[in-house]
DNA sequence: AAAAATTTGCAACTAAGTTATAAAATGCTA
DNA sequence: TAGCATTTTATAACTTAGTTGCAAATTTTT
């Protein structure tokens, strides 16, 4: 899916190394357009080399910080993490609530709704998560 | 806040019985225009008499399942839980990243973006959760 | 009142994520 | 390029949220 990030280029500029595992925790969320769990992301890995799971929690922790990287939360389970480069700006999620598994969606426009949410409380509101849940449509055939 | 459901009245015609800890699991989740984690509701009732956290859970599950009570994910924490009774629809929630508390904001029409977002994805769509996420302004004066 | 069903408690467990500290790798300066 | 400082990764131990299996207690039914 994204080939089109220089990773390391983008690191470097951001005060991170672009150290082998850093790339390839990248590379990893990049590699399918959907968000991934830090467990998923350790086991991608781990097939190919040794890695300890606090190696990845902390880099997601520090990318995320970065901006390089954002959280989707999910209905009861772990977090999930994608990439957030300027391929893929902020958008909705879908999950699945037989099989569990989170979709992108597509960027919707946002800013009416955004205006009459933020609007009367006083609260500086820096994100919009959005998520629907239900049947995905893999699941709904096979019942 | 919520003195106008009675719960004992839903809960038995919902095929639960109305014990004392399930009226006192919904008369806390009615007693603040908040939702709480389940570790808050325990302490709350813990402190009138003693409770166990596995009752608790399964209380909130039953609950749940029944369409008495709805759960909030929150920004990396522990799962939310709020009364969904006729007096309080599905509406969005803020949440302050300082001091992580989290407030029930006004129902909003979402027609447009449902329809939106339901459409070319062949999901079946059940629920739908709006997270915004900020500053609150207590925490705004504060800093 | 006895039997059956429901509800709650208790102990042990799992999974996600964190913390403290040590080891390894990398970059910098002489 | 050797040595020192800094950054990055590993390891082990821990915390917190939530679950599971089963026993005790309570309530309902007969």
């Amino acid at each position: 899916m994204n080939d089109r990030c220089n990773f390391s280029e983008v690191l470097a500029r951001r005060l991170l190394r672009p150290t082998p595992l850093r790339l390839k925790v990248l590379e990893t969320l990049g590699s399918e357009d959907r968000p991934w769990q830090a467990r998923e992301i350790l086991e991608a890995i781990r097939a190919g080399r040794p890695v300890n799971k606090v190696s990845i929690y902390r880099i997601l922790d520090d990318l995320t910080r970065l901006g390089l990287v954002r959280t989707v939360s999910s209905e009861g389970g772990p977090a999930y993490y994608e990439l957030a480069c300027e391929h893929h700006p902020p958008h909705p999620h879908f999950q699945c609530q037989a099989c569990g598994a989170l979709q992108c969606l597509e960027p919707v426009p946002l800013e009416r709704v955004w205006q009459e949410l933020k609007g009367p409380l006083g609260n500086r509101v820096d994100r919009l998560e959005i998520r629907m849940a239900g049947l995905c449509h893999k699941c709904r055939d096979i019942t």
